[in-house]
DNA sequence: ATGTCC
C-alpha cells in the first residue's frame, strides 16, 4: 500500500477449485478460516458471476459471509441477503458547532431515547413499537400501503407482522443514534438501522421457500443456506418485489428516524441549526439489479456497501471508536463496493465473557452511552481494528470525514 | 435481528 502500484492491485486472490475466483481486501487484517470456507462455499455456485468480492471487515455469517458481494446471473441467493433486509446506515451534518452542544449531554440523549421508540418487546409491553402512530410516519406508510397489500394477498402471514406500528423505530442489538463530531469540529447525527419485524419475516419466509425448492429440485448445493431462486421460477418475481420493498421500508425508517431526532435536539440545543447540510442513507445488507462488465447482474451486499465513483457511503467503528463518511472510487474488481464497519473478532457471547465492564468504561471514556453489562458484546474490542480496515480498502474509498462520537444510543 | 404458535 505504500506506492502507486499497489495501490492499484491493493486485493489478494484465492482460487478456489470447481469455482470463481475470491478476491480479497483483507491486507493486513485477520480473516477467519472459517469465513475463508464459507466464502468458497459461494463461490462454487453455477449462478456466480465472474468472482466473489471479500472485504476487509468479512466475518463468518449465516449461509454467506458478512462482508461479502457477491454478484449472480439471473437469480438470486434469499440468505445471502439475509433476514435483515435494507439494513444500513444514515448520517445527516448540521450547521452545529461542538461549542454549540450543552457540558452535560445526558438530556440530549434522553430527548434522542424519547423520541424514537427503541429496544426489544419484552412481553404486551413493546418499547420499539410505537403506542400511538405520529402523522409523520401514517404519512410515510401511505407510500408503501399499496405495494405492501398486494404482497399479503399472495403472502398473507405478512399482514400479522409489525409493518407501520415499527416504521420509524430503531430495533435492538448493534441498532444505534449517535451524535458525532467531525474532524471540522462540526455536529453530525447519524443512525443504522433496516426493516424491522416485517423486512425479517419477508427474509425469513422467502429463504425456507427457498431450501424447500431446492428439496424439490435436488439442487447440488454445498451448504442449503445457499439455496437460490432463478428467474423465472416459481417465487422469484415474488421475492424481487418483496425484497425491494423491505429495502425501501429501511431507507424510510432511517430518514423518518432521522428527522425525529434533529427535532429532538432542537428541543434541548439553545442555539438554531440547520441539517442535511450533507446527508447520506446507505444500504449495507441488500440486492439489487446492476451492471458489470458488461453483463445486467444482481449484487448482493451482505455487510457492503455501494461505493460507485463519487457516491458518498458511511463506514461506522464501534462504539468508542471513529466512523467514515467516505466517497467510492468505483473499482469495479470490488463490483463498485466497500466494507460495512469494523467487524467483529468473536461472537457476541465470546465478548461477553471475556470483556468486564471496567474494560468497556475504559474504551468507551468521554461518550455519552450505555456502560451495563449488557452492550459488552457492543464493546470497541469485539471488533477489528477499524484503521487497519480502512487502509485495506484505499483503492476502494477516500475518506472525506472523520466522525467521533459523542453521545450514543443503543437498542 | 426479530419475535416468542414447530
Amino acid at each position: 500500500m505504500n506506492n502507486k502500484q499497489e495501490q492499484q492491485e491493493n486485493h489478494l486472490q484465492e482460487e478456489v477449485p470447481g469455482g470463481v475466483p475470491i478476491k480479497m481486501w483483507t491486507r493486513g487484517v485477520p480473516v477467519e478460516d472459517a469465513a475463508r470456507r464459507q466464502l468458497a462455499n459461494a463461490a462454487r455456485l453455477p449462478i456466480v458471476f465472474k468472482h466473489i468480492a471479500a472485504m476487509p471487515d468479512v466475518h463468518l455469517g449465516i449461509g454467506a459471509t458478512v462482508g461479502s458481494v457477491i454478484p449472480t446471473l439471473r437469480a438470486i441467493i434469499p440468505a445471502a441477503v439475509g433476514v435483515d433486509i435494507g439494513c444500513g446506515m444514515m448520517a445527516a451534518k448540521t450547521t452545529l458547532r461542538a461549542e454549540d452542544l450543552p457540558d452535560n449531554l445526558a438530556p440530549l440523549r434522553s430527548a434522542i431515547e424519547r423520541a424514537v421508540p427503541h429496544g426489544r418487546a419484552p412481553g404486551a409491553r413493546d418499547p420499539g413499537a410505537w403506542g400511538k402512530v405520529p402523522g409523520s410516519v401514517d404519512t410515510a406508510w401511505a407510500q408503501l400501503e399499496p405495494e405492501f397489500s398486494e404482497l399479503c394477498r399472495d403472502y398473507p402471514k405478512l399482514a400479522k407482522t409489525n409493518h407501520r406500528n415499527h416504521l420509524g423505530t430503531l430495533g435492538s442489538g448493534n441498532h444505534f443514534i449517535e451524535v458525532c463530531l467531525d474532524e471540522d469540529g462540526a455536529v453530525w447525527f447519524m443512525l443504522h438501522s433496516g426493516s424491522r419485524g416485517v423486512g425479517n419475516a419477508i427474509g425469513t419466509m422467502f429463504i425456507e421457500l427457498a431450501k424447500q425448492d431446492a428439496l424439490r429440485h435436488n439442487a447440488n448445493l454445498p451448504d442449503r443456506d445457499l439455496a437460490y431462486f432463478e428467474e423465472g421460477a416459481r417465487y422469484f418475481g415474488d421475492y424481487v418485489r418483496a425484497v425491494g420493498w423491505a429495502q425501501k421500508f429501511a431507507a424510510l425508517n432511517r430518514e423518518l428516524m432521522m428527522r425525529r431526532v434533529i427535532e429532538a435536539a432542537k428541543t434541548v440545543i439553545r442555539k438554531n441549526f440547520q441539517s442535511h447540510i450533507e446527508a447520506v442513507n446507505c444500504h449495507h445488507n441488500y440486492v439489487q439489479k446492476e451492471r458489470h462488465f458488461g453483463e445486467e447482474v444482481y449484487v448482493t451486499r451482505k455487510g457492503a456497501v455501494s461505493a460507485k465513483a463519487g457516491q458518498l457511503g458511511i463506514i461506522p467503528g464501534s462504539m468508542g471508536a471513529r466512523s467514515y463518511i467516505v466517497r467510492g472510487k468505483g473499482n469495479p474488481e470490488s463490483f463498485e463496493s466497500c466494507s460495512h464497519g469494523a467487524g467483529r473478532v468473536m461472537s457476541r457471547g465470546d465478548a461477553k465473557r471475556q470483556f468486564t465492564l471496567a474494560d468497556h468504561r475504559a474504551a468507551t471514556e468521554g461518550v455519552e452511552c450505555r456502560k451495563d453489562k449488557d452492550v459488552l458484546d457492543e464493546t470497541p474490542a469485539a471488533y477489528k481494528d477499524i484503521d487497519a480496515v480502512m487502509a485495506a480498502q484505499q483503492d476502494l474509498v477516500e475518506v472525506l470525514h472523520t466522525l467521533k462520537q459523542v453521545v450514543c444510543v443503543k437498542g
